[in-house]
DNA sequence: TATACTTGTAGTTTTGAATGTTACAAGTTA
DNA sequence: TAACTTGTAACATTCAAAACTACAAGTATA
């Protein structure tokens, strides 16, 4: 059990915008070619980043472009931008009402979890993408 | 997206087991009354938490028990016992290896991920299930 | 204006994991 | 032997992720 992929390719996305975004227009085709995956793909992803205005879109005449340096944008902001905001445990649906631990799991437990989500939020907000980019210009 | 409900799911047998042990024969039929699943997903699930020592489980005359008092067991403790130990994300297969993006992606971001992971499996280990218990007798 | 290229998005298909269900061999007690 | 239980195989169902096709609409430029 493993979170999607979305995280990674957005992050790949960003990290190509960045790389490439002076020397080349950054289209959908672009993108999927070094994501490996199909174009239709990036183009939804790429409307999730804009919506979190990270990144702005040339419709039309094509290519994208950053909004935020890379020391803005942490690895929190592209989970919001790309995965929906819930419980990180699914919680089976049907407890028994008339048991005391059928009654109390979804509250007892799922504050629990809602703590650790918090504190995982938080890690992924100490990572900016610019920690990642020396990395890839060495190479 | 987020994790299964198997976690879920085992500690709401562990905190019956605990409960009820002592006044009922506790088993997969019981389990499953009170979590609202099917017996054989709680059958599933008891042998995961009976390999990783947390119960024991009386094949033939039925019946299941504790093997560690809450306070020695954590929530880290039923997620690895119920869930694969595997990146915290799932990466994206088809990088192009032509692409210096592409080439280093799920070394780079690969390496910083797991460090999230480390950080919050150290939160789930912090969250021992004597801090629930007591939730429960009250009601 | 016509052409070429691109984005946005609807609609459909494919794939894989989680979960549900049935069935039955094997263990245990009385 | 009868009654009950666990362990597990095999198959079905459900649901989300990801792939893919198709096309309307935006933009630049010849």
């Amino acid at each position: 059990m493993q979170f999607s992929s979305r995280l990674p390719i957005a992050t790949h996305i960003l990290l190509v915008i960045q790389l490439y975004g002076k020397d080349f227009k950054v289209t959908s085709d672009f993108l999927a070619s070094s994501v490996g995956v199909n174009p239709v793909i990036i183009r939804k992803t790429l409307g999730q980043l804009k919506r979190a205005n990270l990144v702005e879109v040339n419709q039309g005449i094509g290519g994208t472009t950053l909004k935020k340096s890379l020391d803005q944008i942490s690895l929190l902001d592209i989970f919001h931008a790309v995965e929906e905001d819930e419980d990180l445990f699914h919680f089976h649906e049907n407890p028994n009402p008339n048991c005391a631990v059928g009654k109390n799991i979804h509250a007892v437990l799922g504050g629990k979890i809602r703590d650790v989500k918090s504190k995982f939020e938080k890690d992924l907000d100490s990572i900016k993408l610019d920690s990642l980019i020396e990395k890839f210009k060495e190479s």
